[in-house]
DNA sequence: TGTACATCAGTGAACGCGCGTTCACTGATGTAC
DNA sequence: TGTACATCAGTGAACGCGCGTTCACTGATGTAC
């Protein structure tokens, strides 16, 4: 027996995440708004009031869902950026964003339970919060490295029109929990790119594109590159 | 009377909207999967068979709401183009953009019912895909007219990386669709331009800038003025 | 190591609810002569 | 203009289904002595 752990609390352990399996395998069928327990419970062979002794309500298995999407997410978008030299911060932006993109297309209906239309009467508890800001953390932590060794325009930003005092007042909140050091314009522009990449991957994925621009590989690889210019990240020397 | 308009056709026609407008008040109570033929009887103060003499199916009725809600945020943006001058293609550009926005912000659960995650099991059949065309045709336009007026630029947008030939080929059709005689790299960047307008819009409806952007009235703002930036849509002379 | 009691996991029945859709029907509206 | 028949709109009951959640229960696992 390992010190401390129970037959309890390992079955325990273990039923706890095949209900989580089962919800998750539940959303490809359903949708997000449609999870059922019953369901879940029929999966795995369990009869439905004995889920409520592992998740007391059907929005806390909602909850968990959504954890665990955030948390898969930020895991492959950081995996990805781990896997590109630090210094070469176009390369990363663009790890970043295809992470995002290959993640979303191999988890739809994840994606969609984090990124799509609210689940009625459903408030996301205070929670999710932390996960849900891994990928911007990571995406901004790039932008701020750019900066510190110059790999990113930072006198070029400032053209464009002046920030409005209200934005800068938000601005000044989101530079100082991620991205410390950053001015305002790049940071600014870092934002939009953040909200643009994840607005393309959904509009796609919700089918926007279908008759157009899908299958939107290339349309995807170009548009990121275009945001890499707008957030003014420089093209790495060596590459 | 009427020519030829029985008092049964009259009392059908109002009938279907009412049906239809009891509809789309439900989508802001319940969301676009929840829409329940029976609750729309409800509130009419129907029995819920009658409304199967309208609408022959659930499915039906939520066909119909998605083009009404195509066409409604089609005339707005169209209206809003009409309202400035043909020429001021960065003005047109601008208010187009803000008439989404607008529109989406002022029936949110309409829009998300067409840029939201898809509702399952369900099939948006052929007819729906003239009215989702009205805003890109628009947009389109307005950037045609500006190529062809010198309003954009062209030469530099032949800048950044050459166009891979399966998107080559893509924006082949939807330049002969939409935007006869614009080059293909203005297209591109304006394709990419529409997919990132709608993109934001939903990712802010949705609550995704909920706790850093929102409420996100200049973020927007920014973000219109560097896709038109983006798309190479100067400036208006006389603005 | 062995026993007595407390804790927990899973069962099965039940409550009360809402859903889409069908069907035989009554009564009103329209049409042909 | 008046009558006879056909068409249509709306009714109310019913079918068969799935849902979230509660509750008293049995039996297994853990803990204290």
């Amino acid at each position: 027996m390992n010190a401390g752990v129970t037959a309890r609390e390992l079955a325990r352990a273990n039923l706890t995440q095949a209900i989580r399996d089962a919800a998750r395998g539940q959303l490809a069928v359903q949708g997000a708004g449609h999870l059922s327990v019953r369901a879940v419970a029929r999966e795995i062979g369990m009869v439905s009031s004995a889920v409520y002794r592992y998740f007391p309500t059907r929005d806390d298995l909602l909850t968990a869902l959504i954890v665990d999407a955030y948390n898969a997410l930020g895991a492959a978008v950081e995996r990805a950026d781990a896997g590109v030299e630090p210094d070469d911060v176009r390369g990363r932006w663009r790890a970043m964003c295809h992470a995002v993109r290959a993640w979303a297309v191999g988890h739809p209906h994840e994606y969609g339970l984090i990124f799509g239309s609210p689940v009625p009467d459903y408030r996301a508890p205070q929670h999710t919060v932390g996960p849900a800001a891994r990928v911007p953390i990571a995406l901004f932590a790039a932008v701020q490295h750019g900066v510190s060794i110059g790999a990113v325009l930072v006198a070029d930003s400032s053209r464009g029109p002046a920030v409005p005092a209200a934005l800068s007042a938000q601005m000044a909140v989101v530079i100082a929990e991620v991205a410390p050091g950053v001015p305002e314009t790049v940071a600014l522009r870092a934002a939009i790119a953040w909200t643009q990449l994840f607005g393309m991957v959904t509009f796609e994925l919700f089918g926007q594109l279908v008759g157009t621009m899908d299958p939107a590989d290339d349309f995807f690889a170009t548009s990121v590159d275009l945001l890499a210019e707008l957030v003014g990240i420089r093209p790495h020397p060596t590459r």
